[in-house]
DNA sequence: ATTAATGTTCAGAA
DNA sequence: TTTCTGAACATTAA
């Protein structure tokens, strides 16, 4: 589930207690559960990990960088379902990794949980470290995007602009959820090509983005029906409540009551209002 | 039994 | 070159 709030969330309730500590064994697949997606070598190389400190944790898109002593980091990507936690599993079958501390901190271990294991974990270093979270793969982050970032995004494309709001390389963090809840705010469909957006439509798009992602960081993401996205405590997120379309089809739109719809677009489930979503498809 | 799910990546076609 | 489709990864809940 995490997109770029939910990220945000669990790097800053991990950071205070993980910043410092020394990694005293790294085990994958602790209970058992089918082996998490890896580089095959992530066991060997991770021994090369033991002993050393945590120097900082970070978020990239929608990824967690947990960088240790010595200029490697550790790469997170918990995809669909995966959850990087404190204590406090949703259920201990579907742990896939832990880093255990053996130095008297508040927390003895941090853990990788994952229910569906779409989740990665890798340990790199040097230009594979830069490569991988560079703009190679990666555009901008979506909280560093400028104005200028967003016109050129939606210049050089003449997709859907909410397909375009999905694409890692164009804008890093935005994930399904929030392209939706973007683009109601911004009052524009989803459907609109990027390509043929106005000026000002665009700056719409730009403010309602930051609004959008910084709000639902303070609430700590969102957890869905399925209850899912936990924070590295295990608790729920609170920003499902201030959802204004997603999962909301023909419930009445909060702000022009006309119902809201949901369609399919790139095989994934869109939902916007037809009342105030101006363009294409309204 | 079928469908859909917050993500990513690849192959192949248009 | 860009864009689109389908499938794949693996699991669960409605």
């Amino acid at each position: 589930m995490p997109e770029l709030p939910e990220v945000e969330t669990m790097v800053r309730g991990v950071r205070p207690h993980v910043i410092g500590r020394v990694i005293s064994a790294f085990e994958a697949c602790p209970n058992h559960c089918r082996p998490i997606m890896m580089q095959p070598a992530l066991r060997v190389q991770a021994r090369t990990a033991i002993g050393k400190r945590i120097v900082d944790v970070r978020r990239r898109a929608k990824r967690v960088v947990i960088d240790i002593e010595g200029g490697a980091a550790f790469v997170i990507e918990p995809r669909m379902t995966g959850l990087v936690l404190l204590s406090d599993p949703p259920d201990p079958g579907h742990l896939r990794v832990v880093w255990r501390f053996d130095d008297g901190g508040d927390y003895d271990a941090l853990w990788f949980w994952d229910r569906r294991g779409l989740g990665t974990v890798s340990l790199l270093e040097g230009d594979e470290l830069a490569r991988i979270l560079g703009n190679e793969f990666l555009g901008v982050d979506a909280l560093d995007m400028t104005e200028a970032d967003w016109i050129a995004l939606c210049r050089d494309t003449s997709r859907e602009i909410k397909v375009a709001l999905l694409d890692q390389k164009r804008v890093a963090g935005i994930g399904n959820l929030y392209a939706s809840e973007i683009l109601h705010k911004a009052g524009i469909s989803p459907r609109r090509k990027a390509h043929r957006l106005t000026r000002r439509e665009i700056q719409a798009i730009a403010t309602c983005s930051r609004e959008i992602l910084e709000s639902a960081i303070l609430h700590e993401g969102s957890t869905l029906s399925d209850g899912t996205y936990r924070n590295a405590l295990n608790k729920s997120g609170g920003y499902q409540n201030a959802h204004q379309v997603y999962a909301r089809e023909g419930e009445l739109c909060f702000r022009c009551a006309a119902p809201i719809r949901r369609i399919v677009q790139a095989q994934r489930a869109t939902f916007y209002c037809p009342g105030c979503q101006r363009g294409r498809g309204a």
